[in-house]
DNA sequence: ATTTCTTGCTAAATTGTTTTAGCATTTAAA
DNA sequence: TTTAAATGCTAAAACAATTTAGCAAGAAAT
């Protein structure tokens, strides 16, 4: 498994390394290396299958072409639909992806960013979990070059590129408002998240400003790690307990899927017995037994925007912590069968 | 951005490089540094902030800890759930990922690798498009771990971990005939993938020695590009055509995907208007307006598998192209409802 | 008093590359 | 004929670590 290095070749050719790095480098023109000695070094490196070893140039260079991610879950198709975007988009830079879920874990997170900072990849982009405020803080500090993704913590100042989660809930909210439901219920996952925070709120605010009393019993906040049971639990609870719900919403994907193979067994009918909307918009929800009324999010130009800014920043890294560029991108509202807005056509 | 180097730490205390490398790797009591000085190495190291350059460390000892996952397509769910599954099993081993999507397109299959080997990543798991023969047989000449997974070349003997898709194939359509259907269609992707053959040789296989003549024209093999297009095209040509199907077997979960829209759309009623039934099982078959009886893979698995082989191999390389390991996981064959076993029940 | 052993350290090579500064030659200009 | 410029190359440092071999100095053994 050794490989050729510039040495051999050098070597075989009786020349010295630099003679084959610049050759090589295609600077043989600039430094007035002979037409002779370049195409020998060329052709034998070619025969030889010389391939340059990127960590000894990645030493020199101090750059390794490679951004780091970090995403919640790479299996969540939210982000690995991020992360394909991210990907596709590095390339057109040069530039290579290396990849970490954090299960929202400030361990796991903590553990991803010092292997990405010990390769010393070039930049990160990143999506903080709840309880990582300090180390992003640290990261600054260290003048790494970053930018989060999806969410931010809203007392650092950072660059990120995100959603607004706050309208966008509380439109999706309206809507269901506006088609005639009134106890309209919301499952979101317990986490300090502000991104989740917004979408918590945007729900709130939208009962409020519409007159509907907000009901601390509909609002139903469940645990990450336990995710399927508790949301069979509380879905069933919410439509079949004390007081049912004529609506739910629902602040991610992941939690509407669960909820959907719930609502399927209980044999709930989607919007007749309960009209739903939900965050995020994966295809999957468009073969749903009722097609899911969802927010979209600009999955691809996140990923895109996210790449663009932290190749900005890498190839002109500012001194010092200003001028962070803060991009909310807009959300479409995509209206389909599970909110209710064609009823009347549905139930005949 | 400038980090602290051993060197920083030895000027500092006037003592060698070598002794801080010592320390620091903890084999400061083997080589008979004194307490002392260990400590203050240790101290001053935590002071500055040490981090080990992995770039560097890796050039010396030729181990990256890293290995490369190439994969059709990151964003695909059951790639991406594959890929978390690896990225889970390497972290047991120390092992980091790194990660790139072909979309079954062979220069980027070359160009991913090539950006693998100048990286000096220590293995590669590594799903095989269609064209990169070759390019496999190369790696082997060359002598760089690597296990295949989800596909394989049958005339490359290779380590390879996938799922007998033939017998899986054979027995969902038999499954489909059993349950009465007699003029079953099949759309799958055009590929000399040989898993996919297999799967489509699965469904020919059911049909004949069912006593079922085949019907060229209900196989359809469309393209990955266009697929979106082709399976509206499709679907709607064999259900509305002029040989309506009464089943259809998909050959992977994003043709079952795009195809469950269509149906939707054209207010076909599975199974009562068509029966149907699926390669691969993400979770949202279980909401689908019909929920999808599949075929379901042992992803964690896979990943699982494919890792530990991976680092069996890394740790002690074998010379030779000899005791390669073909793993073949069985699949799970989840009965719901879009196969009309319960069929009776339904249509009451 | 000499030899041997132990202790506590370091010099230098190595990994593969890039880059700076500069050394001989030859050719052209003064 | 001397000086200046151009040509074609190389030595050596740098990047950040690991590792091998071995050097002093003091302690213990003979």
């Amino acid at each position: 498994m050794k490989t050729t290095s510039i040495k051999d070749i050098a070597n075989k050719l009786n020349v010295s390394t630099t003679l084959v790095s610049l050759v090589l480098n295609g600077k043989a023109r600039k430094n007035r290396i002979s037409r002779d000695i370049e195409m020998q070094v060329i052709d034998l490196a070619k025969k030889m299958d010389y391939k340059p070893n990127q960590l000894a140039r990645s030493l020199v260079s101090g750059r390794s072409y490679t951004i780091g991610v970090i995403v919640a879950d790479v299996s969540n198709v939210f982000f690995s639909m991020v992360a394909k975007s991210i990907e596709d988009e590095a390339a057109k830079f040069g530039y290579k992806i290396m990849f970490g879920s954090t299960d929202e874990n400030p361990e796991k997170f903590a553990e991803l960013l010092k292997v990405f900072k010990d390769r010393r990849l070039d930049g990160f982009i990143v999506t903080p979990s709840v309880g990582t405020e300090k180390q992003i803080l640290q990261l600054k500090k260290e003048n790494y070059q970053f930018v989060l993704i999806d969410r931010h913590f809203p007392r650092i100042k950072s660059d990120y590129i995100v959603v607004d989660n706050y309208n966008a809930s509380y439109n999706a909210v309206t809507h269901l408002i506006n088609n005639g439901f009134k106890n309209i219920g919301m499952v979101s996952i317990l986490s300090k998240n502000y991104n989740l925070k917004q979408r918590v709120d945007g729900y709130k605010d939208a009962l409020r400003q519409h007159g509907i009393k907000l009901k601390n019993k509909l609002i139903r906040e469940i645990s990450f790690l336990d995710m399927e049971k508790d949301i069979n639990r509380e879905v069933e609870d919410l439509t079949k307990g004390a007081d049912p719900v004529d609506a739910l919403f629902f602040t991610s994907c992941e939690i509407t899927g669960y909820a959907l193979e719930k609502l399927y067994t209980l044999n709930i009918k989607v919007p007749q017995d309960l009209a739903l909307v939900s965050f995020d918009d994966p295809r999957s929800f468009r073969y749903s037994f009722s097609p899911v009324t969802a927010v979209s999010q600009p999955i691809h130009e996140m990923g895109k925007q996210a790449v663009n800014l932290l190749m900005e920043k890498i190839q002109n890294p500012s001194p010092a912590q200003n001028g962070f560029k803060n991009i909310i991108l807009p959300t479409r509202f995509v209206i389909r069968e599970s909110c209710g807005s064609n009823i009347n056509k549905l139930s005949k």
